[in-house]
DNA sequence: TACTGCGACGAAAACGTTTTCGTGTTGAAA
DNA sequence: TTTCAACACGAAAACGTTTTCGTCGCAGTA
């Protein structure tokens, strides 16, 4: 085990200085070409790389990018990564990946670890618990550091920085027009909790499309899920006796949840009951039937995130700055849980 | 936005020395306690935080953990993260993720770039180009300048290094033999091509099961993928008029489309056709009928991969080191795509 | 001969820390 | 009064780079 070879060691093997190899390596023309020659065989000879955290402290920029998600285990935020990831790597960027566990403190210590030089800003989408609890100050403070932020999925207005988002009002309006125009009268709607900005937002939609179409808002017919652990059990519940000859939930999960209670009922998606999910996963392809859905573009999302901040990054600060918003469009994807009813 | 705060400049505006502001900091009793308080209040007051890069240099160690995986939209490998993470933070270490996107190139880059400084030392699922290669110079580098290692899942015999598997063999026989305890007797095999190691090893697993019951080995009912893309067709095809009674995915997405098919041919799971899976995600979960399956248990492959890398990280290395080879138990969960005939 | 200019290289500072080793000022003991 | 600890603090090196600014020798010019 040899250990790394540094400028210095090369320095002294050669006896030149240290800023002549350091020259002779970056081809500085001030250096002879003979001497220069030398020094690149014998760098290349044992592998010479720089390393990377002096570079760092020398440049004061890293070249990584910071992305907090508040879970791994999870279809979308994965296809988000794989974008950031592309992109990223496509401009020379590396990306520290950062778990928040929806935690509120797990995302507090995460932001000031990344903020603390380890990289030159980052991406992220907010844990549960702090949209929860509306508590932003280590957005703010990161943001008064210096440290440029992306936001993306799950964002709060009131943090001024670039944001990457999907339509999700629109998104939750192009599914019920959908159910209405498969002639569904009576719509539920399985949600999350409102402070989850995207279940709001989703809701939103959905009544928007009713009113559109003349439809009665029941609230009866829509659910609102905290916690992920029991909510088949809520849904077959709340399904039960309900007259509904269509559904929309807010991701794939209660989706899926809700095909099976319906038909436990004896009922048939999606002869009898149609149903909608939200975020494109591998359930929604390949479960029976295949789910109609509102697909987000995940790798999208995180293609445009990297961009934006990585523009950001290479900008002079000087430069006027102002934020962006991004909005990514999505996109129906019928498949064979849904049905036009004559 | 104010730049951030650093020790110097905290020295100059309490006109002391820049040692005696580090050395106030980290509570030295050389610092009288007058001026001692007087730094910690202004730090305080004004959230200084050290300079993770500055740090790195200085310790030659940058606590953090690279890990190197071949694909991110992936249930088993983000469990596995998820491990890897919490283990990590538990110890105070950060996690780097990477993506090899399995091509051997960009899994030589990413190691290189983490072995410049980046990290301490990484854990790392071969990627499929390389294991089809069998090119390891990057590998035995980075143990040569002494850093640590370890590989997990896909993993190869020749590198030496701290290793954690799941005994793939006993899995595939595990699986083979319920199904023959279920009363199969034509029992089907999908596999993946022989130079993916899960592959090869559960195939092996299923071979030995089958001697082991004195049932005759038909290749014609062993087919082996390629490409993921149209696996689906290929499974269709392959099980088209063979008359067979169980079968043996090696990961949910082959026993899915296994399935499908045989639904399609008319026939019923569980009841016509048994069929067992390989790692437990959502699918198997969620599936109608669920699936039977072979879980890995990833979290667990996970945790005890990034203890034994920061074990050996906190070890000196003049202790007689070893390498072990952790061997994490696969569980046979029963669900409802196989049944007992008599 | 005395300058000038240039080619080829080295010294040193800087990035932000930690740590070792001074050094100057006390107060008390001799 | 001198000497010596003890105390409180500062200077400087080190980690591995890059870069600015010398400096030295030599050839060419006046």
């Amino acid at each position: 085990m040899k250990p790394k070879l540094t400028l210095k060691k090369i320095a002294k093997e050669l006896e030149v200085s240290i800023s002549t190899v350091s020259k002779a390596l970056r081809d500085s023309p001030e250096i002879g070409e003979e001497t220069r020659e030398k020094i690149k065989a014998f760098a290349k000879h044992y592998n010479y790389k720089p390393n990377n955290i002096a570079l760092s402290l020398k440049n004061r920029k890293t070249k990584t990018i910071g992305i907090i998600i508040p879970e791994i285990v999870h279809h979308f935020f994965t296809t988000v990564i794989s974008g950031v990831e592309k992109v990223a790597n496509e401009m020379g960027y590396n990306v520290f990946v950062c778990l928040s566990d929806n935690s509120f403190d797990k995302e507090v210590l995460n932001m000031e670890m990344l903020a603390n030089g380890s990289t030159d800003g980052f991406i992220l989408s907010l844990a549960k618990e702090t949209m929860q609890k509306e508590d932003y100050h280590h957005l703010k403070e990161a943001i008064n550091q210096g440290m440029p932020l992306v936001l993306f999925d799950r964002v709060v207005d009131d943090i001024a920085c670039d944001k990457v988002i999907i339509d999700d009002v629109t998104g939750g309006k192009k599914a019920v027009q959908y159910l209405v125009d498969c002639g569904c009268k009576n719509i539920a709607l399985i949600s999350t909790v409102d402070y989850v900005s995207v279940g709001k937002l989703r809701t939103h939609g959905y009544k928007q499309a009713l009113v559109e179409n003349n439809i009665e808002i029941n609230e009866d017919l829509i659910l609102k899920i905290e916690e992920m652990e029991d909510s088949e059990a809520e849904i077959e519940e709340f399904l039960k006796d309900k007259k509904v000859d269509g559904v929309f939930a807010v991701n794939e999960h209660f989706a899926i949840s809700a095909i099976k209670a319906i038909q436990e009922q004896g009922k048939k998606v999606p002869e009898d009951v149609s149903v909608i999910g939200f975020t494109d996963g591998e359930l929604s392809k390949r479960f029976i039937p295949s789910l109609t859905t509102v697909s987000q573009h995940g790798m999208k999302m995180g293609e445009e995130s990297a961009r934006l901040l990585i523009e950001k990054l290479e900008r002079t600060p000087s430069e006027d700055d102002y934020y962006k918003t991004i909005i990514v469009e999505t996109e129906l994807v019928t498949r064979n849980s849904t049905k036009l009813k004559k």
